[in-house]
RNA sequence: GGGGCAUUAGCUCAGUCGGCUAGAGCAUUCCUCUGAUAAGGGAAAGGUCUCUGGUUCAAGUCCAGAAUGCCCCA
């Protein structure tokens, strides 16, 4: 017997108890045991951020993540497992920061590096933790670690991170102290999710950063930065580019720089960013474009003519120049009250009060502004390449926190935040405003905290990206390669495909205009930098290993030891100049994150120490992430990782997707409302309804994700397939049925000589069901998911909308009733669905352990434990049949045609017809005619007739087809047409479907209207209802003859005793006693059809009169006539 | 600033080579089926195909311009 199906199922419960189920059971472990030592499938999980809980939008890539796993371990491949967190960087310190209320660096500094250093380790260990829990509830099934265990080791970090702990690691127990153990752990000692915080991560990030420094790639940058004053960082191109621009609104000013040797003429200059108007050098104008001063007022003016309606009030023109000509005229800067404009600096020998002059720039642009524009050296990166060019002295105002340093006078001391309404004023006393305007712009702002990003003039190091050569990628020769890791990993990426296959022009693209990689930060928490820089003589070395360091340390080395190399420790160690001798300190910066995440392809298969196991792995088969933001940042960082480690693709596949939403259509916001945490969307829909939401959409669109999207997918596919299965076990276990010879467990799906003799609709099932095996695997194996769950959905619906719906009857049947055919349906539906579970497996795998549990292991104790320890099931191509199928799809559409029909003549299903008419081909006819009876008993008519022509059922319309005529007589289709309309379309549709051609007269001459020059409709004749869709014509005979009429009454009265039944709470198979008080009509069809009512409604007695006592009772109206009936068992 | 994509029913989106009366799913309304049913089936209603020009016998589709939104790169 099979455990009953509840008609009302708790999903989500049942979820929890699969869950209970597979951790009691060690289920995974016995997965990954099974496939030990096997051909590998290599995946590299793209770490997620252990800094908060996940959302939803990562159980979107970590549904494909597991469903990929699944897959490929049910085909039998040897798998790593192995999730990554992504641990350290500018997001976990905002977080640790607000956690303590910080405002600044400041703060860190006094609360101690190490301190803080050692939060943002526990603030890893506990959401790694959360996100754990979270993911196995997703059903990810992943090498994890206990998240107890991450608990308590946070725990100890609070209490002391010295004391000394042992733990059981796969290999057997290590000790350490609690820091040393949480630098091991995803090591294979320890096992696990990688952690990128490990000591393995940071010292293979410094074996590539050597590599780099070998072949001269490391350098540090001078140059002018967006920078983040809250933060106290650079922010490098690759963090700007999307998330880093929002549209803001900022005061502008427009403002006049008198010229020194034209009396009374000015410039006028606009800006955007007063604060920079401090540190002004130079103006620029286009060289070619005109200049014309104004009178405007009692001013005049030099703009460019095109930006005049800058001017407010009247004006007449003066004068005209080119920008060429102006070059060279010198203006007093409005802040040359300043201490620093007078510092004298640059080649020129000039301080920059001094060096007031106006330049030529080609990108001066007349649109906005005043085509003049203010050039600031030190506040602006296209500024200061000016200044190169010039050799203009460089005025840097702001210090890291973004406030005015030594030299500004009143303004020393102010944050740049506070200091456009001062200066303001203070250019309107010197007299120098013009007028103020706001302005809006897209802005670049901080992607972590969004503070808006101020310019600075900075040192930071970066990894020379390679010079960008002006042709195609095609045309760049190996030797141009050879130091150009541009092209290199250009190269590489040639070795990789992209799904979608965009993504492969996108990355080409990123890597052909990318600047070179700003590695530094100035910050604490992260990589260590290894590079350890000489303030004596400026050379700089680049430390390649934890081995290295310990040879060439002179101090500190004791400080740092039994210490992860992370701030402050590492620190303390220095080194002795190769070049000048003197004692070295490392560089104060960390690393930039993406570094931590590029460099998994080694660090987590064991690159440094077990070169033969990462040779087996690597490159990895499939990468899945979201698209927006990786083709710029982890694409691109584990591409470059691997090109500087190895020259070598680190994966061979990326599957990508597009970005989550919420059913709003807009981004999930906790302030708008729209979120949904992934918890809450877990116990309320049920991860299989998330995760087949997930899989059954197009990845590369945006996706809704809402709970109405999650009803319509359980009602559209979870409760469809459930309810099958819920059927079958409700007359399994009626019937006591149980599988036989078939061995549903093992492949192939199904040996049909063990089996009695099937229908024609099992025949079919069972070929649609190979059919689905094929398509699925095939999509499977080329990362389409999507693509797989089409012919998944369209059979759950051809199972549970055809096969049983027309089986249903066979499954009804008592013993003795022809046992063989009921024995066929019950292995053909059992096929089915045990084949179903191991297709669905992957997908959803919840539904299909419950399923399986009680299908298959109810009753076959040696099955496998799980529906996931099972293989991938191979479809039987012997009993694919495609006539059949085509047979069948044919049949499907008559009765939706003939159901049509029907509904638009309004007559019901329920009321018998005498009978149904196809119009069609022979060849479909000898179809249909294979499956007549189905289609009769479909529609519920008496018979099924065909006809070639549709004559008896419709009368015609004749359309001529503007494809073939509009371009065989042009101009006068229109009047073809016109004139079509007005002749008698039955002797027309009678000629050309006899394959004769009409005369058509037009006012110009005559055309010849060939058969195949037109399209003949039909519209429906009295007595017939008709429906029609791709040349296929149904019509249903609509007159009623009396006993039609009788026999319809029977089966509504069957219907209300059926409802009946199922209101009184009577079992399925319980055997009644009817009794009814009807009108003539109604007792006239108890008589004709009483046989037909008794069995339908398992009466034993149909009585006429009076209600019995204790009778469940019910009265209706049925064709105007009362009808009371009773029903007692 | 440069480049790309998009704009079709209330919502989310298809629409092939230019061709008849522009489709689907959801939502709405109505009908229907039902002893697996939180289901299923059918139908109705719903359209300035963003706008303006152009090419053409014919434009949602091709061309030009504009508007709006998004993406990528400066």
């Amino acid at each position: 017997m099979f455990k009953d199906v509840p008609a009302k199922v708790d999903f989500v419960a049942q979820e929890h108890e699969v869950l209970k189920f597979w951790q009691e059971t060690n289920a995974w472990q016995k997965r990954r045991d099974l496939n030990r030592g096997k051909q590998r499938w290599s995946f590299i999980d793209g770490p997620i951020t252990a800094n908060n809980p996940m959302g939803v939008h990562h159980a979107w890539g970590r549904t494909y993540k597991d469903l990929f796993h699944r897959y490929w371990a049910m085909k039998g491949y040897d798998i790593r497992y192995q999730n990554g967190f992504d641990c350290q960087g500018l997001w976990i310190e905002v977080e640790v920061e607000k956690e303590l209320g910080f405002k600044s660096k400041r703060d860190i500094e006094k609360y101690g590096i190490g301190p803080f250093v050692n939060l943002c380790k526990r603030r890893v260990l506990k959401y790694a933790a959360v996100q754990t829990e979270q993911s196995i509830r997703l059903g990810f099934w992943m090498d994890w670690n206990d998240p107890e265990q991450l608990r308590w080791l946070e725990s100890k970090m609070a209490e002391d991170p010295q004391q000394t702990i042992t733990v059981e690691g796969p290999l057997g127990p290590v000790t350490g102290t609690v820091e040393q153990i949480v630098g091991l752990l995803g090591l294979p000692e320890l096992g696990g999710s990688y952690f990128t915080f490990s000591d393995e991560n940071n010292y293979c990030i410094w074996a590539a950063l050597k590599k780099c420094h070998e072949r001269g790639w490391i350098y540090k940058g001078h140059d002018v930065m967006p920078w983040c004053a809250r933060c106290g960082t650079g922010i490098s191109q690759h963090e700007i580019v999307t998330e880093g621009y929002q549209e803001l609104t900022h005061p502008s000013i427009f403002l006049r720089f008198p010229l020194r040797n034209r009396e009374g003429e000015s410039l006028l200059v606009w800006t955007t960013t007063p604060w920079t108007l401090t540190s002004n050098v130079a103006a620029a104008v286009h060289p070619e474009l005109p200049y014309v001063l104004v009178q405007n007022g009692e001013h005049k003016f030099w703009l460019s003519k095109g930006a005049m309606y800058a001017l407010r009030g009247d004006y007449s023109i003066l004068d005209e120049k080119s920008g060429v000509e102006l070059e060279g005229w010198t203006y007093d800067g409005p802040f040359d009250d300043l201490p620093a404009q007078q510092v004298v600096q640059g080649s020129l020998g000039l301080s920059s009060a001094q060096a007031h002059r106006v330049i030529l720039w080609d990108e001066v642009g007349e649109t906005e502004g005043t085509g003049i524009v203010h050039i600031a050296p030190g506040c602006g990166a296209e500024d200061f390449q000016l200044s190169k060019k010039y050799n203009l002295p460089v005025i840097a105002p702001l210090d890291e926190f973004g406030v005015y340093q030594d030299g500004f006078a009143w303004l020393t001391g102010m944050s740049v935040n506070d200091v456009t309404q001062p200066i303001f004023d203070d250019l309107a006393r010197k007299g120098l405003a013009y007028r103020v305007e706001d302005y809006t712009h897209r802005y670049p702002v901080c992607w972590r905290c969004g503070e808006e990003l101020i310019f600075r003039l900075v040192d930071e190091w970066f990894i020379h990206m390679g010079e960008k050569l002006d042709k195609p990628y095609e045309e760049v020769t190996p030797e141009e390669k050879e130091h150009n890791l541009r092209y290199q990993i250009m190269e590489v990426v040639q070795e990789t495909r992209w799904i979608p296959d965009f993504g492969f022009e996108r990355e080409m693209d990123w890597l052909r205009n990318m600047h070179d990689w700003m590695i530094s930060k100035k910050r604490y928490w992260g990589l260590a930098l290894p590079i350890w820089e000489c303030a004596e003589c400026g050379h700089f070395a680049v430390i390649g290993s934890e081995h290295e360091l310990k040879e060439r340390a002179v101090e500190g080395w004791e400080v740092f030891a039994g210490h992860t190399p992370h701030r402050p420790w590492i620190d303390a160690v220095k080194i002795r100049c190769e070049r000048c001798g003197a004692l070295v300190s490392r560089v104060a910066d960390v690393g930039n994150p993406w570094l931590d995440a590029g460099i998994v392809a080694f660090s987590t298969m064991q690159y440094r120490r077990n070169r033969e196991y990462w040779a087996k792995w690597f490159p990895a088969d499939l990468i899945t992430e979201s698209f927006p933001g990786q083709f710029r940042n982890w694409f691109y960082s584990l591409l470059a990782m691997s090109t500087i480690m190895e020259r070598k693709a680190p994966f061979r596949t990326v599957q990508t997707y597009a970005t989550l939403f919420a059913e709003d259509g807009r981004p999930m916001h906790k302030s708008w409302g729209n979120a949904i945490w992934f918890d809450d969307a877990a116990e309320n829909m049920g991860v299989d309804v998330m995760r087949w939401m997930y899989c059954a959409h197009r990845p590369e669109s945006n996706l809704l994700f809402g709970y109405h999207g999650a009803d319509e997918t359980r009602r559209r596919f979870i409760l469809p397939l459930w309810n099958v299965y819920s059927f079958f076990v409700t007359y399994a276990n009626l019937d006591g049925w149980k599988p036989g010879t078939t061995q549903p467990s093992s492949p192939p799906a199904f040996q049909p000589s063990h089996l009695p003799p099937l229908q024609l609709l099992d025949r079919w099932i069972l070929s649609r069901l190979q059919t689905v095996i094929r398509q699925v695997t095939e999509r499977l194996d080329d990362y389409d998911v999507y693509g797989a769950t089409m012919p998944l959905e369209a059979f759950v619906d051809d199972l549970s909308d055809w096969y049983v719906r027309r089986s249903r009857r066979r499954f009804w049947r008592g013993a003795g009733e022809d046992d063989a055919d009921k024995e066929a349906a019950y292995s053909t539906l059992y096929t089915c669905l045990t084949t179903l579970c191991r297709l669905l497996a992957p997908f959803t795998p919840f539904i299909v352990e419950t399923m399986y549990q009680n299908l298959v292991r109810s009753v076959d104790a040696t099955a496998p434990e799980s529906v996931h320890h099972q293989d991938w099931p191979v479809p039987d191509e012997s009993l694919v049949d495609e006539e059949l199928m085509a047979d069948m799809a044919l049949a499907i559409k008559v009765t939706g045609l003939g159901r049509s029909a029907r509904s638009t003549s309004g007559v019901k299903l329920r009321q018998p017809l005498s009978r149904a008419v196809v119009v069609v081909s022979d060849a479909d006819r000898v179809r249909l005619e294979r499956l007549a009876d189905v289609v009769v008993d479909e529609l519920n008519v008496k018979e099924l007739a065909f006809a070639a022509d549709a004559g008896e059922l419709v009368s015609y319309e004749v359309g001529p087809l503007p494809s073939v005529l509009g371009k065989k007589h042009g101009p006068r289709f229109p009047k073809l047409r016109a004139a079509v309309a007005g002749m008698d379309a039955a002797v027309l549709a009678r000629r050309f479907k006899a394959g004769l051609s009409v005369e058509v007269e037009l006012d110009d001459g005559t055309i010849t209207l060939l058969p195949e020059e037109v399209e003949v409709r039909v519209v429906p004749r009295e007595g017939y209802a008709i429906a029609e869709e791709g040349g296929l014509l149904v019509g249903v005979d609509t007159r009623l003859t009396p006993e039609l009429a009788q026999e319809g009454l029977a089966r509504d009265v069957v219907r209300r005793i059926q409802t009946m039944r199922k209101d009184a709470g009577f079992d399925i198979a319980d055997r009644i006693t009817t009794t009814y008080q009807a009108g003539p009509k109604l007792v006239a069809a108890f008589k004709s059809f009483g046989d037909y009512i008794a069995s339908e409604t398992l009466s034993t007695r149909l009585v006429a009169g009076p209600p019995p006592e204790g009778a469940y009772t019910q009265s209706f109206t049925i064709d105007g006539e009362e009808l009371t009936v009773s029903i007692k068992k």
